[in-house]
RNA sequence: GCCGGGGUGGCGGAAUGGUAGACGCGGCGGUCUCAAACACCGUUGAGCUCAAACUCAUGAGGGUUCGAGUCCCUCCCCCGGCACCA
């Protein structure tokens, strides 16, 4: 037996075994409760894992090692999230098919999962690419399709002009390409959407009942963006109802056709302060107006029309820009007033939100303020905080602010008036509904899924087109539609996807026998990754994409391990794909993943250096990256070094290779646990492995000293037992229960210091052990068989070696998990706080089952207690059993 | 601006309203060694000290409580997300 942790003697021969043993197949005994547990679906790179990848698939593979031992059949896949953009780019910039490019980066993922001691059931691996996969793919884009909840449409969309392809919103971060940071435009071009809007609602309820983090839940409600409000009618104000001082600058003095549009307002209780409403650019009626309008102002709107059209959307959304509009020469009738307002078109009104057209309350909007300002329009308090703090309202104005307020009363608003807002807000609700200009209604700020991709490296959207234009899905039976081996697949830039010139794939025949072409748009990789954990609970089934039967035994997903960063893309699509299949009768569970755990990132320290005069910084960052070579060259005053992410672009990437190398498998899965709290980052450090590597050679070293006393039938020979054998019992049984519960509720980094605190009190009683003490020999038996089994999640192979050194055939992931006993846990004595007024005095040792009143009695003998007490009365004692008396005197 | 999550020794971090700083890293002292490394043993919040005792201390300030890192209020700072969404 080896007394000290030696990984390279014995690390890489577990594997081995463990691989020829087939030790991490899944099992499916309907005896047995089961646990689903999964990680995010890794896109295969280039770059390989780093040390920072292990931070997400250590720890998810504790828990299943003790959920395995435990009793539980475990479902712990691994596969490759293939297709996509990625992977693509990649592949371009490598000259190279993605498609084998793909599956050797898959392989050095594997290689490098086993090398840190993971197990995962890789029989049910797959690449989303495979086409024995993305035929079901496909064929839940039919199941879209057939419930309407698919469709094609010309809107304007997200062009990323350097991947060359349209973009879902949520792929869309502050303007920029999630994926290449480069700026999207608008382009109109027909994209297939997914109808996720259909189910903001349930998106939106079902995340209440869902373990998962506070953050990414509450990411995914400002997302949907719910809110209440009501939407109503205006009429355009014909001429005669203009009011004086307006000049109408309609050359026709004809009367015209009564015009409408509908607002939006999330605020109906200030309808009486609306004095101008506003346009959205876009906005269909503005044609109409403008068509109504002299000359000179027909110039002024489409020029500025277009001005809007010509800015992007991000400089148009930045919110310091200065308000910009113009009058349109028309007036609507504000319904509550019966007056009539001027109607505005201004680009802070987005055509994409609501209606398009806004109520402006400038005397309670901040935007409609800054707005009215410029523009003169007039500013009418209608909220205040009480009936005659009107001032304060007024005070507000005059300092340049709208007066934004939650509460208070409505003024200034006929019979509204010192109604509070929350009753006028339902009043006037009802009432427009009563009037039938309007109904209250809700708005989200979630749109539909775009899916297209002008992309090759995708899964076909199996779809046909006909002459007429007429769409129908591709047959069953003619499914999968392949995606078409070939050597040239780079994205044009006209918008089409790659495909479409591939003649061969293009033509095809209807359903009627007809000619008809094939889409040739792929859909985005989220597609496949809404899906795959169902695969999972059967990967190989040829008939169908899933059996029933065995996605009501594994699902939902019981813990589910990745990234923050997925918070509304991945995890919100698969929520919806979850749904609709729910709603199909397909699934038999709403919400795919029960518990969701994000871990932290892990940081590496990486050079910068302060920029020359002519250089510029990036956005964020206040020196300049450079490589590791030349931060040796430079002096050290000239560089900083900051805490950064693992990324290959930075350089600072440590691998498993290397951590694995130096330190061990064992010790680099005990230090990822241990150095911080699972979803907290990392700074990464080489020399922090040497703690692990510590405590890993102590437990070899125990075992080593006590593998002469150690008795595999202590069960049979443990009697009652006193003094240091129960001590030992008692730290063996706390641990047992302090571990499991740490484990599971993800605490990993205190389940390994419990441990830790164990193996320093097992070398402590080493010491001091009697072997000839048959109660001694047994407890220690015992105990040290109970740390084997209690590390073995955290390092496999230590456990392995150590168990087989004691003789033991087999593997501990085969052994049942310890159960505490409480009786056994429990202390005869206990150590009880005394305070005197609050503050601590003193420590007294009492017995576990004195009572309150002898614990007081033992406090009040104690000399620190008394001379604290001298010269005071007691007018209160407070006993808590089992952790202090507190003496309240004066 | 809005919404989340945070702020504890030199560092990473522990702590169901009940002995703040577990465990580890680093430091210091020692054992082993010709010496070093490894390993092992001891020590390590600050102040005052020979020591005991005492005092202070969980971003700042208030409050509730016998007792607050933990609960409440006001404020500051950091991280993440959203942001002209009516």
């Amino acid at each position: 037996m080896h007394d000290r942790y030696e990984p390279n003697e014995f690390e890489q021969k577990w594997r081995d075994r463990w691989r020829e043993a087939d030790l991490f197949r899944t099992r499916e005994d309907a005896a047995r409760p089961k646990f689903y547990a999964l990680d995010f679906f890794p896109y295969p790179s280039g770059a390989g894992l780093s040390v920072g990848h292990c931070r997400n698939y250590i720890p998810t593979d504790v828990l299943c090692r003790m959920r395995y031992m435990q009793g539980f059949n475990v479902l712990h896949p691994m596969g490759f999230d293939a297709f996509g953009l990625p992977a693509e780019n990649e592949a371009i910039k490598k000259q190279r098919h993605p498609s084998t490019m793909v599956h050797e980066y898959g392989a050095t993922y594997r290689r490098q999962m086993e090398l840190i001691g993971n197990g995962y059931d890789w029989s049910r691996s797959f690449y989303s690419s495979d086409p024995s996969y993305y035929k079901w793919t496909q064929w839940i884009f039919k199941q879209l399709f057939n419930k309407g909840l698919a469709y094609r449409s010309n809107a304007a969309v997200n062009w990323c002009p350097k991947d060359k392809t349209a973009l879902a919103n949520e792929e869309v971060v502050g303007g920029l390409c999630e994926r290449c940071g480069t700026a999207v435009e608008k382009r109109f071009i027909p994209q297939w959407f997914f109808k996720i809007t259909e189910y903001a609602q349930r998106l939106l309820d079902d995340l209440d009942d869902l373990d998962w983090p506070e953050g990414i839940k509450n990411q995914q409600r400002n997302w949907i963006g719910r809110s209440e409000g009501v939407e109503f009618e205006m009429s355009v104000a014909d001429q005669t109802s203009v009011p004086a001082g307006y000049d109408l600058d309609d050359d026709s003095g004809q009367k015209h056709e009564a015009l409408r549009f509908r607002v939006f307002t999330t605020r109906i209780d200030t309808i009486f302060g609306m004095t101008f409403c506003v346009l959205a650019p876009e906005y269909p009626l503005v044609k109409t107006l403008s068509e109504r309008a002299s000359p000179e102002k027909r110039t002024e709107i489409e020029a500025y029309v277009q001005a809007a059209k010509s800015i992007g959307d991000t400089t148009r959304q930045a919110t310091d820009r200065e308000k910009s509009g113009v009058h349109t020469g028309c007036f609507a009738v504000n319904p509550a007033t019966g007056k009539p307002v001027p109607i505005f078109i201004a680009d802070y009104v987005l055509m994409g939100y609501g209606t398009g057209a806004i109520m402006a309350v400038p005397g309670h909007d901040e935007r409609d303020f800054e707005f009215a300002t410029k523009y003169e329009v007039p500013i009418l308090p209608v909220i205040a905080p009480a009936v005659e703090a009107l001032d304060q309202v007024i005070a507000s104005h005059q300092a340049g602010h709208a007066f934004e307020s939650k509460d208070g009363v409505l003024v200034n608003s006929g019979e509204y008036t010192g109604m509070p807002v929350a009753e006028a807000q339902l009043n006037l609700g009802v009432w427009m509904e009563s009037l039938g200009i309007g109904e209250r209604k809700v708005n989200y700020k979630l749109r539909d899924w775009l899916i297209s991709r002008q992309r090759y490296w995708g899964c076909p959207i199996p779809i046909l087109h006909d002459a007429d234009g007429n769409v129908e899905a591709v047959s069953d039976e003619c499914l999968p539609v392949q995606l078409p081996d070939v050597e040239r697949y780079e994205p044009g830039d006209d918008g089409a996807s790659p495909l479409a010139a591939i003649t061969e794939f293009v033509n095809a025949t209807a359903s009627d026998g007809t000619m008809a072409w094939r889409e040739t748009d792929t859909m985005g990789g989220f597609a496949c990754s809404s899906w795959y954990f169902l695969r999972f609970c059967d990967p190989h089934n040829f008939e169908e994409a899933w059996s029933l039967e065995k996605v009501k035994y594994w699902m939902p997903v019981d813990c589910y391990v990745g990234g923050a960063e997925h918070a509304v893309m991945h995890l919100l699509y698969a929520r919806f794909w979850t749904k609709v299949l729910f709603d199909l009768g397909l699934v038999p569970t709403k919400e795919p993943f029960a518990r969701l755990q994000n871990q932290g990132q892990v940081l590496a320290m990486t050079p910068y250096r302060l920029p020359r005069p002519d250089e510029t910084l990036e956005v964020g960052e206040d020196a300049i990256l450079i490589g590791f070579d030349e931060a040796e060259t430079m002096a050290a005053d000239q560089l900083t070094w900051k805490w950064a992410r693992m990324s290959k672009s930075k350089g600072n990437v440590v691998t498993p290779e290397e951590a694995v190398g130096l330190y061990g498998a064992d010790a680099l899965r005990v230090y990822e646990l241990f150095v911080a709290p699972f979803e907290a980052d990392v700074q990464w450090s080489n020399e922090g492995m040497q703690g692990a590597v510590r405590f890993l050679s102590r437990i070899f070293k125990i075992a080593a000293e006590l593998q002469p006393i150690y008795n595999p039938g202590w069960r049979r020979s443990l009697g009652e037992t006193n003094g240091l054998a129960k001590d030992i019992r008692r730290w063996t049984h706390q641990t047992i229960s302090k571990v499991s519960e740490d484990i599971e509720r993800f605490a990993f980094n205190t389940a390994v210091s419990t441990l830790m605190i164990y193996v320093n009190n097992l070398n402590d009683a080493l010491r001091k052990l009697d072997a000839q003490d048959a109660s001694q020999a047994s407890a220690i038996s015992e105990a040290l068989e109970t740390l084997i089994l209690l590390v073995s999640p955290i390092a496999p192979h230590s456990a392995d070696e150590i168990w087989s050194s004691l003789g033991h055939e087999g593997f501990v992931y085969l052994q049942e998990w310890p159960v505490a006993n409480p009786e056994l846990a429990v202390a005869d004595e206990v150590t009880i706080a005394v305070q005197v007024n609050g503050k601590l005095r003193d420590t007294i040792t009492v017995p576990a089952s004195a009572s309150n009143e002898e614990i007081e009695t033992l406090a009040m003998g104690s000399d620190k207690v008394v001379f604290h007490l001298d010269g005071k009365t007691i007018r209160k004692v407070i006993v808590v059993p089992g952790k202090l008396v507190s003496f309240v005197a004066n």
